[in-house]
DNA sequence: AAAAAACATTGATCCGGGTCAAGAAATACT
DNA sequence: AGTATTTCTTGACCCGGATCAATGTTTTTT
């Protein structure tokens, strides 16, 4: 496997020099990690970020009640636990992967250097920028829309507009991650069962003709 | 007004060198704004990022249905709307005053040379990295907490943990900060009210004795 | 293949808090 | 001052969705 040209594909990595980036992938570790494993937890110590290459990781933090938040789904080609880099050396979160996922592990150490590059700094703050982005857009999600949209609000996010999916992760998992529990996404696929809107027998979800063109017409 | 000085007292300047620090001084652009003063839109073009001195800003986003979602409260010392500097030009937020406040603006073409100063783009990324934390926080805030909870918590965060504090904000703008309406928050006022947690005259709202040390013990 | 564990569905019930409406109180306006 | 506007309070009502409990289904284990 080619670690220079996966990292390479990044939007993140992608304009950077060659010679800084063969240097990373000389120094980066490949991770795989099964379904329900987990990369790290919560308060744990570490001095590496993460890339992940495929598969499905979820970051959540755990309440004094029990319950796990989730803060998000990382999809492929996203960077994650970057935070160990700078402000403290523990992880703030925990990671679980969702499916069988491939991660780069990049040290610390050769991130800081790099840093000193001007476009690779710009680049790494645009990424932790994005994120902010992203973690609003989140808070907004959480409180203006209902569990439907943000059901579909994931689907999006996560493998884009289509028609047909492939879904791995269990219900369970993507109640999780829409912020509401099995019981009440079973019965919001039964509604969206009757109303014709969706089929999901097995792993194979399927949206109504036209649908994300009707529904950009309600929303933004 | 010593820009420099002020600069050096938050957490974020005072590890900078007195060079880079006094250049800072000398462009960054100090503004005051009213109450209800809109400092910009979500939106607008700008290319410079802000300091608060003193006073309070509101950070908001709108929705589609005119509904206004705070996306955080900004405290004395505080930087925001620092994307502006890298990922686009466009403020991703609304800010407004919320009492009468002074901001410096801190041009982005200095920035930029100051981050080749190790020290200076550690302190700004741990700075990005802080914030994406505080919003972690929020989203946790959000689902795991109710309206009283989040009374306090926003108390605590904007204030401190303290026995009685002078209030300048309208009850309208303290609930939308805590993501709920007026009618709510008045009726939780009332309860609070009733069983003696606090009274709140005007601007001066107490705190019943030993209300933070006790509410330590149910929670974290 | 049988047993156990994890996951999914369905029903019944309950509640925090949103919405609408209508006064009361406080601020701002001229 | 008096009027207009905004803010705050209170009441009545309702709904999304959380919780508890029971059962069905799938996956994993041995």
């Amino acid at each position: 496997m080619d670690l220079e040209k996966i990292l390479r594909n990044t939007d993140f990595f992608h304009c950077i020099g060659d010679k800084h980036l063969s240097s990373l992938a000389g120094i980066s570790i490949p991770k795989k990690f099964g379904k329900k494993q987990t990369l790290f937890l919560e308060g744990q110590r570490g001095h590496a970020m993460f890339l992940l290459v495929y598969g499905m990781i979820q970051l959540h933090k755990s309440a004094l009640d029990g319950r796990d938040i989730v803060i998000r789904v990382i999809g492929p080609g996203e960077f994650f636990a970057e935070v160990v880099l700078f402000e403290q050396d523990n992880y703030p979160v925990s990671a679980v992967a969702l499916e069988e996922s491939l991660v780069l592990m990049l040290p610390r150490r050769q991130i800081h250097c790099l840093l000193v590059d001007e476009s690779f700094r710009n680049a790494f703050i645009t990424m932790l920028m994005r994120k902010q982005r992203h973690l609003t857009e989140r808070i907004l999600n959480l409180t203006l829309h209902d569990a439907e949209e943000r059901f579909f609000l994931f689907l999006k996010e996560q493998y884009g507009c289509r028609e047909a999916y492939n879904i791995s992760l269990s219900k369970m998992d993507i109640a999780a991650a829409i912020f509401t529990n099995p019981e009440t996404f079973s019965r919001l696929i039964q509604r969206l069962r009757q109303s014709e809107t969706i089929t999901w027998k097995q792993k194979e979800l399927t949206l109504r003709k036209g649908f994300w063109e009707n529904r950009e017409e309600k929303n933004g």
